[in-house]
DNA sequence: GTTGACCTTACCATTGTGGGAAGGTGCAGG
DNA sequence: CCTGCACCTTCCCACAATGGTAAGGTCAAC
């Protein structure tokens, strides 16, 4: 079938597909006598495992590692399942940080008239010169 | 001071201090005789006014209107207290997300032995065809 | 044979940041 | 005075992942 059709059955664009061939994410696909690629079942499939993890949140990067470690028969559970749990930590990381930022916010915000009047505590806070408090997160 | 200086006390690179300026995020600094940028206070003021938003996540363009929105004395503080909201919601909608995809990945991992042993749910959960499923969020 | 839908490659834009080269400047020590 | 070092300047490249577009080839239907 044409990229068109992987596409379609899969929900990756085609712009996309041939982007993942280029950098090596899939194998080059074959081609038909007049220079399209030409797609199977198996290769659907992957494409979809690809939009299944990248749907996940993985990185290219990951994606790549999950992509070989799906191939690879013998491989220790183990090996998938530390990949997956690092993602999911640095999701939670990546939440308590925007959790963070939230709180902050909304008190700034719950202090705003939010109305007619400028004077505004919002603005007022972010321009307040911060105390240098503990340059950056210090691994010492 | 030299744009060292300004960089030092606002935690805001050169780097990014002349691409700041670059896109016109920052009105062009002034130059001493030796074409070196010159800063004073004012302008670290808002550096770290800058430094601030960015660290609470808004994007160059909110940081933008923010600056405005700073340096208008007359705008209605509803006009601020919008864009802060419009941003907490967005925040709101990215850790929903974020939670959702941590919560399937979570299952997936749960049924992983994690050991020796090859064979892996999430894996097999990856690979398994999707149902159509309604394509995409839908707007009709 | 023409039209329209598809395919191909190649390049550009995005967002925000870092890296580095090549060259000028300024100061301190010899 | 010269040298070295730390700083400044501009300019270009890279990243991650995706979309857009242009210029051209192909195929099927009519």
């Amino acid at each position: 079938m044409n990229i068109g059709q992987a596409s379609e059955r899969t929900g990756v664009s085609a712009k996309m597909i041939r982007y993942y061939e280029e950098i090596g994410l899939l194998p080059s696909a074959a081609r038909r006598a007049n220079g399209y690629r030409d797609y199977g079942d198996r290769e659907v499939a992957v494409l979809q495992f690809v939009r299944r993890t990248r749907d996940l949140g993985f990185s290219l990067e990951e994606v790549s590692a999950l992509l070989a470690l799906w191939s690879d028969k013998k491989r220790p559970s183990r090996d998938v399942k530390r990949l997956a749990e690092t993602h999911i930590a640095d999701l939670e990381r990546r939440i308590r940080e925007m959790r963070a930022v939230m709180k902050t916010l909304r008190q700034l915000a719950q202090h705003c008239h939010g109305d007619e009047r400028s004077d505004c505590p919002i603005l007022d806070d972010l321009a307040k010169p911060r105390a240098p408090s503990a340059k950056r997160a210090r691994r010492t």
